[in-house]
DNA sequence: CTGAAAGCGCTTACAG
DNA sequence: CTGAAAGCGCTTACAG
């Protein structure tokens, strides 16, 4: 039932020529008559010819498909990046396979792996939190182009693209120290989380350049950050006798989870306590008050990204590079931080 | 820089066997002593072998990719279908590309042509909205199984997964009846909305079943629905003479921008009107009162698409059967339905 | 039990 | 200007 696709040496025959001469005529090789070249074309679009890429690639080692290893595709944040991916990859004539993490080392392993298998010509990565074992992924480096993307990691030795991490945090608590806030709480991952890290180090450099102490009992971690650790760690604010005047939540689920804990409690957002949170999902306007956050551009990280993967897979051979690329992010001020008067 | 993949060749010499016994000691060939067998394999996890998908499909006529066409890849009901089809083609030992039609006809056309140049097996699509051009679906069909889901369309002769939209409409209309509402608004989209059509036809089957009156007026119809529309349309809603005394949404971005618009009209949600919207998005538990909306299960929709996929695939001659596919959704009562006494 | 050879669809250096 | 041939990595019917 299926029609057969159409190949080059079936066109060759049906039109007395040979398979070289076709394939020439097709690609617009300068040899061919002009007269050969229209009756190939023509018929080409007449029996809708599409080139089968893989044979193509096949022969020259390259299939054009990039692979994508993300922790979780149902994240906001990420199908942005994805986006920017599959627009840039689709400009310069690339597909692109992608597959989900789950944050579970052993599973990234084996989706790398069989990206492999399936010829991809490189390998973008958001890595997975608590990827402690970086050996699978420098094997990867040995056979394939690997960039990472947004969740990178200082120990591997290749380009990533991230935002500026460290600097959008320590934007966001300045502007809380602007409005006249002076005891920050800030709800955290561990160590073992790239993103969480890099923020935490934004604040910790922000309070120390406004002399602002550091108090251990407002720097709250959690394993792993959602919108219910955001109620608990904030009950856990709550309860403490020196309440903080601002939370700086990691990411805006748990910054949500912040203000609907607040809410409960009856304080003021933000005149008792402003809240930050980072990401600008979607999500942080439709909570009242409209959430101030960190715009992370997806779209373009991950467009850059994919710049900087081809270029690898276009020169193999020229020594890496490894820059870490940070595409700046912007603070969104919205009604958690900034009172109307 | 990067090492070369050790192919069946470089391990035949190595081992001064012929190419042939190494592929058969490999797969486990009955003929091959089981010496020579365990020689190959040792050096074959030695260095890693991973074989060469793409020489092995090219031989077959199979990828073992499945192709990915969704219009907007940012929606998060999106990223539920797409974690289902990416967990079921995973474990059928498919790989999955992934494209956006940005609701895009042209473009929708393009990405199913370039799925065809990679050559996928098989293709997973949600259609564009304001497909009107059915042709060039029709001549993917020919050359390739497809399979619709949630966006689907009954002109189009091939398997579809979907869920229940009709009945999911109709039991979310007779909910807000049910709990005494008389004068149910809708907004929907126009007659090229696939998932509009069907859920229109569920309200417009309630209204007559429970003999209640259907007022042209209080049907309202976008182009692109969205929240900002929803606002637009409730606002015309609250000018009427004969307000609704409830509003169905036929999505979540429009019910939330009924929610927030009655809200400024100091409405009292859902005494005065109550609102259902469509998806269970995330937003759906942020907005205040949390929506009442259907939860449509979207990883077992793409999880079911993928099964009958590779189903056509496997069986290229049978004749197609081209169900209809309903997969069941349920409906979510929240507070902006049900009034806690 | 093992090997030589053909072939999947394409490109390209080599002839003519 | 056109064609015959090799080769990309693999599997498999055919020999032996």
């Amino acid at each position: 039932m299926k029609k057969s696709i159409p190949t080059l040496k079936a066109m060759a025959e049906q039109l007395g020529l040979s398979i070289s001469t076709v394939s020439r005529a097709l690609n617009n090789h300068p040899d061919i008559s002009s007269e050969t070249r229209k009756r190939v074309q023509a018929l080409a679009s007449e029996v809708n010819y599409i080139p089968n890429i893989f044979a193509k690639g096949f022969r020259a080692h390259k299939t054009n498909i990039l692979g994508v290893v993300v922790p979780n595709i149902t994240h906001y944040f990420t199908t942005t990046l994805i986006r920017g991916i599959l627009e840039e990859a689709s400009l310069r004539g690339y597909r692109v396979i992608v597959s989900e993490s789950n944050n579970d080392v052993v599973k990234q392993t084996e989706m790398l792996n069989t990206m492999i298998q399936f010829g991809v010509d490189g390998v973008l990565m958001s890595i997975s939190k608590m990827t402690r074992d970086i050996d699978s992924i420098l094997k990867v480096m040995h056979t394939l182009p690997l960039v990472l993307l947004d969740k990178a990691s200082n120990k591997i030795p290749c380009t990533q693209v991230v935002i500026n991490e460290e600097e959008a945090a320590y934007n966001a608590v300045e502007h809380l120290i602007n409005i006249g806030k002076k005891r920050i709480a800030i709800i955290k991952e561990t160590q073992f989380s790239y993103n969480s890290e890099k923020r935490f180090a934004g604040y910790l450099r922000a309070l120390k350049d406004y002399n602002l102490p550091i108090d251990e009992k407002i720097i709250l971690t959690v394993e792993d950050i959602s919108l219910t650790q955001g109620e608990q760690m904030t009950n856990i604010l709550m309860s403490l006798k020196e309440k903080p005047d601002a939370i700086f939540a990691i990411t805006d689920g748990a910054a949500i989870g912040a203000i609907k804990t607040l809410k409960k409690h009856k304080v003021k957002i933000p005149e008792d306590i402003a809240v930050v949170g980072f990401s600008n999902s979607l999500n942080s306007t439709i909570i009242e008050p409209q959430l101030t956050t960190v715009d992370q551009p997806g779209q373009k990280i991950g467009a850059t990204a994919v710049k900087y993967l081809i270029q690898e897979i276009d020169n193999p051979n020229v020594e890496l590079i490894n820059k870490t690329i940070e595409v700046r992010s912007n603070l969104i001020i919205r009604d958690s931080t900034l009172s109307i008067k």
